[in-house]
DNA sequence: GTAGAAAGTGTTATTTTTACAATAAATACC
DNA sequence: GGTATTTATTGTAAAAATAACACTTTCTAC
């Protein structure tokens, strides 16, 4: 046996949207495109699948060179597959999204990139179908986000409640009541209060959490309730 | 400007997940499979992307000779890129699943495919890694159809609230009180009620219901809530 | 006309969600 | 040292959604 006949090969390529939280807003990790077509183009980090690794392993590969960061979170978007999506030739390209705590990009590893951090409303255009794929990204984030606590990904291993709040409502440009976020999110469990605070972004000073691992893991897949009026919100 | 160069090149398949709703449980549509390798083993209906058409316009493809119905409910499931799920070569499938009318299903269409539907509970070993397709392809619709109205696909045009409930049910494989799940569904003011009743399922007969759909594309993306407690039932 | 079987419907208790504002803690400045 | 300023923290009551629960209606078959 040698394979299949007359079969279509094509080459397959993953794409690669990272997300960082700088405190304000939602950002995505772009680059200059180093390469025909569209060389110098701000476009997502890609790569493509070898015969011997899953798509999985690329898209981990392509990433730990980008960012220099191993097991982040990343979860498999969509495949995108029109077939004149890339004007060179035919490919096809599965596109995977990260979310990462930004503090620990590391710039240095990664000049040869030319990788910069855009604010989602302030992106430039992308190339190919990349558009289409960052604003699956956002939907998709938003809608499992108000389900299930992803977004804690991008948050460093102790933060506070405030920041918490301004990562949710950045995510949901929207404004959220203090009162009643502080009770939902603690009413998961979710969170372990530490004795110091964060007195960087305020006098009095706020105190850490840092995420319960145990109820994490155990949480994850419930359907619990981050957001006041998911309906109204995700369209 | 002749294509990548250096890059692997590799041959993309896709897999169709159809089921089915028969009035008492889910079920699932396989093959017995024509060819090399695993010849006559159980499989899902699958098939390969062409050079020039993308991998919805395959699966939309291969699911019309399967059943003979065109513009069914279709949603991609996940790609599958294990380098050795396919011992014969290396291949990524795109797993697709569709939801349909049984009744719609024609199966005179395609006698050559051996076709036949399966309740989920009683489904052979299927080859390679689609046992767990499958298994994802039951999650993501169970995930679904707590928050959207996809389950409406599997039903006639017209159908009753009790056949409904069942569908539930038998989805979440659970029991749902009647008094509230009646509520529930028509809060949603998807449902239309007609004059005539089916009185195939009682001596009393049950009113026909059929899907507004104004509402229903309007409403689609809402979070509605179809099942009670859908934290407990989703692992 | 009576028995049987499933359809259809209403109320109350409980829980969850929302709306809304005063106090506490720390620093900076006087 | 005291006071002003800024942000963190906390509670309660009203409203809405959900969950629990059982009897009556309708039609057919006998």
């Amino acid at each position: 046996m040698t394979g299949y006949t007359n079969e279509a090969r094509i080459v397959q390529a993953i794409d690669c949207l990272v997300f960082g939280f700088d405190g304000e807003t939602l950002k995505i990790l772009l680059i200059k495109r180093g390469f025909q077509p569209e060389q110098g183009k701000w476009s997502l980090m890609g790569g493509f699948a070898k015969l011997n690794e899953s798509l999985e392993q690329a898209s981990n590969r392509v990433l730990k060179q980008l960012t220099g960061l191993d097991g982040m979170y990343l979860e498999q978007l969509h495949t995108f597959s029109d077939p004149n999506r890339d004007p060179l030739e035919r490919t096809i390209s599965t596109a995977y999204f990260a979310l990462i705590d930004i503090n620990k990009y590391q710039q240095q590893l990664n000049a040869d990139y030319h990788a910069e951090w855009f604010p989602l409303k302030r992106m430039p255009k992308l190339i190919f179908d990349q558009q289409e794929m960052v604003e699956m990204a956002l939907k998709r984030i938003r809608y499992k986000a108000a389900l299930h606590p992803i977004l804690f990904e991008l948050l460093p291993g102790r933060f506070t409640i405030p920041q918490l709040q301004t990562l949710y409502e950045s995510v949901y440009n929207t404004k959220i009541d203090k009162r009643n976020f502080s009770k939902r999110v603690l009413a998961t469990g979710l969170l372990i209060k530490q004795g110091e605070k964060d007195k960087s972004g305020s006098k009095r000073g706020a105190f850490y959490y840092h995420v319960n691992m145990q109820n994490y893991y155990a949480k994850f897949q419930a359907f619990l309730n981050f957001i006041p009026n998911p309906t109204n919100l995700i369209s």
